[in-house]
DNA sequence: CTGAAAGCGCTAACAG
DNA sequence: CTGTTAGCGCTTTCAG
């Protein structure tokens, strides 16, 4: 009766190719169930026993495969971030925390970027979905679009019909029941601070310099302006905002312009650190001082900002704990202590704060 | 007899789970076998077939799970990367490359960063083993251990018996037979060109900064920067040398101590653009100008080396070309075109160019 | 052009 | 403490 035994699998279909669970089950002569429990290690085995297998693997150079592991299991131990720009230090930094705490979770991280593609953004998260990323984290600028909203909003559904979730980072959260977790820092009071700063120092005459057009987070930074200057009596002349661009340039050029132009102010406040970087450049250019003739200051604390010369007062933004808190709110859902009343907030704002460095001064005469 | 219908799956565990291609199937009426064809469009299927396969995952809201087609097929679309820190430029612009290149190849980039943690590095290419990464990139300094390299060469006859590649990035390759590539950059000849700028200068007396003290991929640096000189006739003059650690730190120390020091010397030789910028501020507060005083050279040519005062004269490096390169090579043992004969050299070796700034003139009087 | 069925490697009940 | 046995969701022969 030989003949009928079951012989499930046929023939190993390559002697080169990696060992299973059940090479090493076969080899130290017990099932693959003891071998899952002493590669997980989260079950009692023997130590006799568990000394046979490891030797096992051992021999046979026994690798885990994390995708069957995976589709067995129900946590992929992967977590996905879509930035913009992965060498900007803005959303590296954030990527460092994500990674960080990760690792720290046992879990990889899936990094995309979409080089300013929004349509890619979303392909990405898609992708994400289909790797089942217990988590999924969206960082930077949104924006302000009905379908792309409505985009996102479908996502978020997704991600939490299968168990894993969408964290918003340094962006708004969603206006909506979607499932989606925000991780933002308080970007209006940093703003409001920093321009207090300056107020204090005894300018009023503030040019307000980047951050896009279209009303989006780093808006924020412009209505943080707005408030501090309200909130001591004074208005906000429209010829002193010029929003566009975030980059170097864009600080260049209209810090040139501005002075060409032969426009009234005493200080500059730059939207982030590398527009403050332009705009260094066309001060020095134009034979200005910072801060003897116009004192400037940023927002990011992104290394540049100690690094130029006079190092820059600039608004310290959390990027790297920024990072760890969207990890560990996307992950919240799945973790064991499933306290239903321990529960993540749907919303974390973090703090930032002023450092003062040396681009700020009293206005000149 | 209908009680013996076989009835292979028993209940859905959850109506809220994601659907599987077993419920797009039964939806249009057709086999699994048939939504799997369409879903990768690889094979015939009848146009009115495909219709209602996609009209049956649209109402579904069908979305694959990759870590079933991983396990069920054959590759995982995914690539592996393992840098120092991603917030450092130098890798962050490898990253790029790496991730450009995959998502131009389909795939999505797995990014490890070990903070300099050489045991991590290890322990994420062992996970990245795990997750059967079509190929997994290596990058950055290596150090010269025996013990290392032989893990390294392990992990490498891993990564080849299971179908995938190790690709060793900006180091030098494996000196074994073992199955791997290595994406290099003329350090050495980047290094005596820029030293050979200097000396046409009519620097003669240069001092060499940074760069690891062991010996390590970046010593090929300090090699050009002495092969260059013996050319010209001129030996190297060992109190001219101070190798250690690769920050801003270091070169601010080193320039402070050697100005103190009374050393004489009218350039220096930053092993990368990070030391240059420290040595910038250790002159700026001796009170030496950059470049009438003393010359200075970096290396890498990231960002911070425009936005220096003076703009920074150094090796450009091919970074994000680099990466495409090294998922090029790790990936060509994957592609379908097979041809033996093209076959990927295991060492492919990228040029560097002096990009010419501001920060060099002829020594003083 | 389409379906049936056998796995891919692992985990998780469910018995012992 | 350990073994049996279903699957997890998808791809891929092998037959029509």
């Amino acid at each position: 009766m030989a003949a009928e035994t079951p012989r499930p699998r046929a023939k190993r279909r390559d002697p080169e190719a990696a060992r299973t669970i059940r090479d090493v089950a076969a080899r130290a002569g017990v099932s693959t169930a003891t071998v899952s429990r002493v590669v997980n290690g989260n079950y009692p085995v023997a130590a006799s026993t568990r000394a046979a297998v490891e030797r096992a693997m051992r021999e046979l150079g026994y690798v885990a495969n994390a995708h069957a592991r995976a589709l067995a299991g129900s946590t992929t131990r992967v977590v996905g971030i879509v930035v913009n720009e992965i060498v900007d230090p803005f959303f590296a930094y954030i990527a460092r925390g994500v990674q960080a705490e990760a690792v720290a979770s046992g879990r990889l991280c899936l990094v995309c970027s979409t080089q300013g593609d929004q349509a890619a953004e979303l392909k990405f998260v898609d992708l994400l979905l289909e790797q089942r990323a217990d988590a999924v984290i969206l960082v930077g600028g949104a924006v302000e679009d009905k379908e792309y909203f409505a985009a996102v909003d479908h996502r978020a559904r997704q991600l939490g019909a299968s168990g894993s979730s969408l964290v918003l980072c340094g962006r708004p959260g969603l206006a909506s029941d979607a499932p989606a977790y925000a991780v933002e820092y308080d970007n209006t009071g940093g703003a409001a601070a920093i321009t207090d700063h300056l107020l204090n120092a005894g300018h009023t005459r503030i040019l307000y310099l980047g951050g896009p057009t279209a009303l989006s987070t780093t808006t924020a930074r412009l209505r943080g302006f707005e408030q501090a200057l309200r909130a001591r009596g004074h208005e906000l002349d429209p010829a002193l905002v010029r929003t566009g661009a975030f980059g170097r340039q864009f600080g260049y050029e209209q810090t040139l312009r501005a002075i060409d132009e032969g426009l009234d102010f005493t200080a500059i406040f730059a939207a982030n650190d590398i527009v403050a970087a332009g705009v260094y450049v066309a001060l020095r250019e134009r034979g200005r001082s910072v801060p003897a003739d116009v004192s400037v200051v940023g927002y990011d604390d992104v290394p540049v900002a100690s690094e130029l010369q006079p190092a820059l007062t600039t608004v310290r933004v959390p990027l790297e704990e920024l990072g760890r808190a969207a990890v560990r709110a996307g992950l919240s859902g799945l973790e064991k202590n499933a306290d239903p009343f321990a529960h993540q907030r749907p919303v974390t704002t973090l703090g930032t704060v002023v450092v003062v460095r040396d681009s700020v001064a009293p206005p000149p005469r």
